[in-house]
DNA sequence: CGCTATAAATGGAACGTTCCAATAAATCAA
DNA sequence: TTGATTTATTGGAACGTTCCATTTATAGCG
């Protein structure tokens, strides 16, 4: 049964009387050959126990049908919730994503992105890891090889970004926050170097200055994209000698923290201090209490870079598009009016 | 910049006047070359922007340094934490695993495999979809590729595996709930076409015997190992004559669930009724209430299973031993005692 | 029957590597 | 100097596939 050495056409012609080319042809499901003769050569498929070897095809005819998914954070639910969105669209096209996760690592990033090339990958589709380089992928384009980004792009580059809206997002969120009241406002988590950063920071001061609150009542607190980097930012702000009443956060792992703080110091998110998300993820409209959230069609916008990289392959081109996904508030419990405030605004 | 056709190793030797076997040797690190060689050979690369092709290599050499990760929903947090343990081990030997997401369905699991075997890999990390058929990795074991199952394992293999001591956990949990004073227990969710589902019951139904429970005080509801499978398991068990006070739950996900659905009534975990899961994910800690759950060192299942797989290449061989890991219960708010009842065991 | 047209199957070169055996150059011992 | 040894380098065959150009078999037609 477990064959030594590993079966090849040749065997597999041998063993069905036929030539080797013949066996290629029925691989490929060509119609030139016999029905009876196909069917013969795949009882000898079954029967030796062959594997098709992939890297030896490609050697002749070029690209294979993979394509590399590298994500920064697999440990997030969002990015899960984006390669879903992917898969969907690459499995009805008969391609297999191999996703590999760089752990927002760019040495990382950039053993997976070699190792992904040298499979010989027929696209790339990434969300980058901070801190990358701006020559990290020059390499790969030089190659030809067709590289979308989803949510993340880097400072100068040409190459696709899959993203939603993220200065509308955080507009729409601030908005709200002062509609229902708050003066102080303060925004959450994220770094200076990742230029989602700078989109979803200049929506927040945009419709602060629009609405007019000034610049002395915002307080802005960078930190880790996580529950810990939410907590941390939550004490930071805290100490402040006017401190903020809401906040905006760079995602939802940071508003989850926030609102855990706030819990662990006995306030009550939604009552005590109103905290908004961004992302929407699943678990956002089942947390306690229910996370108040920009949501962006994280499935959609993955269906959508699968769809571009698919295109670009096919069309054999380098370029596409830039696509911005509509974004929407959900808002829910966790975004309460300040209690200092008449304004009782219902949306 | 963009060269045409691809660069070899062809392309190199003639930039920098060596043969092709000295830019081979070059590539693969030997000392056999003079240092000068080498370093003019690496300029050369650079300069034409070479890519290796590993699949033309592995032609000649067979095993490549890829490892497939195949696991069953993606979605779920636990594989994550699984995957990243995994990736720890890997990265220090210089494999990259590729991580393939089947979604809980067969058919997909089946294309995942053997676009994985095409591609050559060395070994396969598996935690199989639910319903898998026994054959479906016999060609793969004939075919001499070591295989580790984690998690889960299937009805009637040799195939090692890598998993929890789940029948132990749910004995540790259910001893838990009966000390807390339940004397109405619950199972909720999974399904019994899952090993890992009877492992889970029979601790649970084993404790309940030792314990004194008889059989017609113990609810089992089988659902969907989700939130949303908690929720409906919680409303069946609520619906019943007499109601269980605490419950069991297959997983952490379905725990949250039940907690949600509890909070929708009105009710509180913990107080009112008494919940534990299964896992112990990131969440639980964060969840409110904080929920009681068992710990299986998910991390370190991970690197283990990585580990053994290393060493099955390595010795190539494809037996390995199981490893069953050890598990523990924490203890957090979600599991109060019975209202009803005197005792109130603090441990 | 001979001829062409069509259908089915085939041999061989090519793809980009590795690795063995062989060569060429440099060093050493006598 | 010569042969032996060591150090660097090299050509060529092989790996498992695809695909082009052929060959062989089958059918069609007058």
């Amino acid at each position: 049964m477990a064959s030594r050495a590993k079966a090849t056409i040749l065997d597999i012609a041998r063993e069905a009387g036929v030539s080797k080319s013949t066996v290629s042809l029925v691989l490929q499901g060509s119609g030139l050959i016999r029905p009876e003769t196909a069917t013969r050569v795949r009882k000898a498929i079954e029967d030796v126990g062959y594997v098709y070897n992939r890297g030896a095809a490609n050697l002749r005819k070029a690209h294979s049908n993979v394509i590399g998914m590298v994500i920064n954070d697999l440990t997030n639910p969002f990015f899960a919730e984006l390669a879903v969105g992917m898969e969907r669209v690459f499995q009805a096209a008969g391609v297999v994503p191999f996703i590999a996760n760089t752990a927002e690592n760019p040495v990382r990033q950039e053993e997976v992105l070699k190792s992904l090339m040298e499979q010989g990958v027929a696209g790339l589709i990434v969300s980058p890891a901070r801190g990358t380089t701006p020559g990290a992928f020059r390499r790969i384009e030089a190659a030809g090889v067709p590289i979308v980004f989803t949510m993340r792009r880097l400072p100068e580059s040409r190459i696709p970004v899959i993203a939603p809206d993220n200065h509308r997002g955080a507009v729409l969120a601030t908005e709200h926050l002062i509609r229902r009241g708050h003066r102080r406002l303060a925004f959450f988590g994220g770094s200076s170097d990742l230029i989602v950063y700078h989109q979803r920071l200049g929506g927040f001061i945009e419709a602060c200055e629009t609405l007019g609150i000034p610049a002395s009542d915002r307080l802005i607190v960078e930190g880790e994209t996580s529950r810990k980097g939410g907590m941390a930012c939550l004490e930071t702000a805290l100490a402040a000698a006017q401190p903020p009443t809401a906040a905006l956060c760079f995602n939802d792992a940071v508003a989850f923290g926030v609102m855990l703080a706030l819990r662990k110091r006995g306030f009550e998110a939604g009552a005590d201090f109103a905290v908004v998300g961004f992302d929407d993820v699943a678990e956002a409209e089942h947390y306690s209490p229910a996370l108040t959230s920009v949501a962006v069609n994280t499935a959609g916008l993955g269906e959508r870079a699968a769809h571009v990289m698919l295109k670009m392959i096919q069309s054999r081109t380098t370029r596409a598009e830039d696509h911005i996904g509509a974004v929407s508030l959900v808002v829910r419990e966790s975004s309460g009016p300040d209690r200092n405030s008449q304004v009782g605004d219902a949306a």
